[in-house]
DNA sequence: TAAGATTGTGGGTAGTTGTGGGTAATTTCC
DNA sequence: GGAAATTACCCACAACTACCCACAATCTTA
């Protein structure tokens, strides 16, 4: 059962083969619309993590990243960090998109792998820094937490 | 008899078979307005229980959480803890809907389990567990409850 | 009260999904 | 230009899930 167009949620265990190839769950596949051409594309994330765009919302960033000002510094530095990890790929007829070793590293990923559903792209973690980033969730401020909750869940 | 569409109110005895179904209470589906495809979406309660959503009523939820930010921390943490642990479940001929293993090991759930309709949703609970929480209610500051009543006419 | 319809529960089956590996095409480097 | 390495595409299988049928208990209706 597919809810939106390209929204993503719910969490995945899956595994990263030796060819660096991690399966996209079928129902993350199905939610693509069709402009997408099949395409995700993968890029770092905030957290120690990889973030997974369907192709139609990555040149939404595009488009704003080209938006921003070459004289700011901080805007430079923030379209490099952004632009330079990022990489498109198509998944096979398996479902199976493959990574880039630069970002396998970067989230230091193994053989185990989570899918996570962000609504409007998908996170791949090592298992082991989920938990730790997870333990680390206590220390957000607890009233900042619960004004969003108000606002948000229903 | 069905009030308001999309509201839930009542408790209900059910059970939770091998598989990990449970039957939707009979008058609960009724209640469902056609847009929602018979389908509900399964999600973490607040408290040690299951919350389940009309389909229409957590794309809402879905939207709010579109409008926050990746670049702010807790932003990303709230998404990230709502989102994943949701999923749609869409109700079989038996009007059964299938919960994740997750969930179930969130709520505790084992062969038992009550439905209480919680007006705009509704909660799955271990029996058990629903007791306990019954006696800590207690504990809540009258107050609180005070200022409630000046809101909620019953 | 009796017959019929509805509801809750159990289980079987066929199609789908995740994972491993092989082969051909392409690219890179000497 | 040719060899080695890398990448993209294809096939196969085991595990799982969604769908279907069956039945007993309860409720409804005539």
């Amino acid at each position: 059962m597919t809810l939106t167009k390209n929204t993503f949620i719910g969490e995945y265990a899956y595994s990263l083969d030796s060819k660096g190839r991690i399966n996209i769950p079928a129902k993350f596949r199905q939610a693509l619309s069709d402009d997408n051409e099949n395409t995700f594309v993968i890029a770092r994330g905030m957290d120690p993590c990889i973030w997974v765009y369907p192709l139609s919302q990555w040149k939404e960033i595009e488009t704003n990243l080209r938006g921003l000002s070459s004289l700011s510094k901080i805007h430079r530095t923030f379209v490099r960090n952004t632009a330079r990890y990022a990489s498109p790929s198509t998944y096979d007829k398996q479902g199976r998109i493959t990574l880039t070793p630069s970002l396998i590293e970067y989230a230091g990923l193994e053989k185990n792998a989570l899918i996570i559903g962000m609504v409007n792209k998908m996170e791949i973690w090592n298992p082991a820094q989920m938990d730790k980033t997870d333990k680390e969730t206590i220390k957000i401020d607890p009233a900042a937490y619960d004004e969003l909750a108000e606002k948000i869940i229903l």
